[in-house]
DNA sequence: ATTATTTTGATGCACGTGTCTCAAAATATG
DNA sequence: CATATTTTGAGACACGTGCATCAAAATAAT
């Protein structure tokens, strides 16, 4: 019987390496180290020796053996729009705070903030990403045309390219974020389950309805109301545009002319324009109102009552596993699936 | 002005090695090398001039490169009651699905299953272990003084010690696992949230109150029921010790005497006996039912509408953290804050 | 059977750090 | 001053893998 692995002197199995498994397949490292990397001009039959050792020892390349090699570094853009919106706040806090921790693995991110309504200048950063620069890049930005296609470039270049929260197309699990149609649900559920002998009508604010993560949350929020809590209705979608007056203005005339309004989804990433707009207005105590995303104004508004639930993907997650799977991409490896997936979390005045 | 860093062919600086180092503090990679991994005999004045040259260069130690030198392995054991609560079969699942991702990162870990309820079988398992054979244990089990004394002895020995999930007194962020008082806490909002109106009782079932996890978790509940819905009267804890018949039996007998029982909190990790003997029982569907942890069968129960929220820690969350704490003691690193806190999330039937 | 081509082996260096050894230099002690 | 001691430097090798070169062996083509 071969010995399969050299024992280390506390009796324990040592891992494998390219040595042993040379010597189990019976051929030379150069030819494992062919293999491995899938280099040409090897027989079929002399592959197939060295796959059954690598099954036989269990062998699992020392990535960090292989990357200290090629003397590899990992570099990454996020791609993030500009708007002074808390939540990509807390997401560009994030990338600081795990700067330290990315780099012990090699990893190196960058930021470039750009107008999220101005395609072409995005286009333009895009086409100027080249693989000499950045291996991966995580692009949060709506999906246009002239964008699609950047990014389909960029990715035939060489550089990986993956969705991050919002608005792109999904092929795969190639992007990072949370299925808004069941975040929208969740509201859509919480709201009946908080409501659940009063019957009357439900607001719902929106930055814009024109966004595909507005679009996906109020479809999966009608859905749940519609079909399992018919006490309520759900009226049509409030845009506020970014602006306070306007917030302000909806909000006090859809409360003038509705006079049994029991509940108000705010579906935007940004609950502050609203909320204050609610403050203004001061709508009844008894009303339950549910945003999405937890920043500092949701955090203050859930502790002192004005918000009963915030629905939230974690920044830090969102960050970390964009990262992973930018690494993963880059090594041609797939990533471990329950880790990436990012929870819809519901947040309360008790567990924040 | 001294060249800091030498630089690669694409003009991005190169990341500092232990070579610049020593060039920018003007000494040996020797000296360097004493300073970094703390030796004896190292003037102060020269220890302070490779402080001042990490500082301005922005030294990090790459570790794959280290623990490549030093071949260093990460062995880690974790401790797990046997008992086959579904949730302890999760954990185990997590540990094994993430046994690959593991292995490219050198570290290796192994499962002992112990009898809960026999603190001296788990000292004498933690006495066995010594620094030759493991670097890091993660223990799940009781609190008692033996197992309190052998975890600090082990710990003398070199060996680190890792509180893993519950019942254990915690010191600093040496722990892993959820604050339970704030998930009684959330359990008794939505509670709450979800009764509005509805004036009762509570049933409250556990597998035992004397562990440490029930405790906080009522203590939660109660502030939070007492505090915010007076017209909700939570009764005293029923405990089911694991058997399914006392579990019947105290259900239906409870729901005899009290006919007016509006919603149920079930405590423990184990909701299966509960569950059926309220299925048994066949307790008025407007019931509120909420359960922790999610398994197979809380996930069925979600979805079949016997329950109506699950409150739950990610256990692959619980598993990767602790590996990651592990090893970050074992460096004698710390840990991102962020990204090691457990969320206590919520769960319906929307966001399964 | 000879030559051309494909396949394999042997060997050496590189990556960044840890860990030795031995000598040289600096400083302290008498 | 000479000597003992502390501090520092120079150098070599190791870890596991990638990558390159050149020769040797195996196989195919003529």
């Amino acid at each position: 019987m071969n010995k399969s692995a050299s024992q280390s002197d506390d009796g324990a199995l040592a891992r494998p390496t390219t040595k042993d498994l040379a010597r189990v397949a019976g051929v030379s490292r150069a030819t494992v180290d062919r293999v491995l990397n899938g280099r040409e001009g090897v027989k079929k039959r002399t592959v197939d020796k060295v796959h059954a050792a690598i099954e036989q020892l269990g062998f699992v390349r020392n990535i960090a053996a292989a990357n200290l090699a090629k003397s590899r570094t990992y570099r990454f853009l996020f791609i993030l729009p500009q708007s002074g919106d808390q939540f990509h706040g807390e997401i560009l806090r994030h990338i600081n705070e795990a700067q330290t921790a990315f780099t012990a693995d090699m990893v190196t991110t960058s930021v470039r903030l750009v107008d999220q309504n101005d395609p072409f200048e995005i286009a333009a950063l895009l086409a100027s990403l080249s693989p000499e620069t950045v291996d991966g890049v995580a692009i949060m930005a709506p999906e246009t045309p002239q964008v699609r296609d950047a990014i389909h470039r960029l990715q035939e270049r060489g550089v990986h390219a993956l969705p991050f929260i919002s608005n792109q197309t999904l092929n795969g699990d190639k992007w990072v974020g949370i299925d808004n149609h069941a975040a929208g649900a969740t509201a859509g559920t919480l709201m009946g389950r908080f409501l659940p002998n009063r019957a009357g009508k439900l607001a719902i604010i929106a930055d814009s309805i024109l966004s595909r993560d507005s679009l996906e949350r109020r479809s999966g929020f009608d859905h749940v109301v519609n079909s399992e809590f018919p006490h309520l209705t759900a009226l049509p979608s409030l845009e506020t545009y970014g602006s306070q007056v306007r917030a302000n203005h909806i909000i006090s005339e859809t409360y003038r002319h509705q006079k049994d309004i029991v509940g108000v989804y705010i579906l935007s990433s940004e609950a502050r324009g609203p909320l204050s707009a609610i403050w203004n207005v001061a709508l009844p105590q008894n009303i339950v109102i549910i945003a999405h995303e937890r920043t500092p104004c949701t955090e203050n508004a859930l502790v002192d009552g004005t918000l009963d639930a915030v629905i939230t993907q974690d920044p830090g997650h969102l960050v970390r596993s964009a990262v992973r799977k930018l690494r993963a991409m880059t090594d041609g490896r797939s990533t471990l699936r329950s880790q990436e997936k990012i929870r819809i979390e519901i947040i309360l005045k008790t567990n924040l």
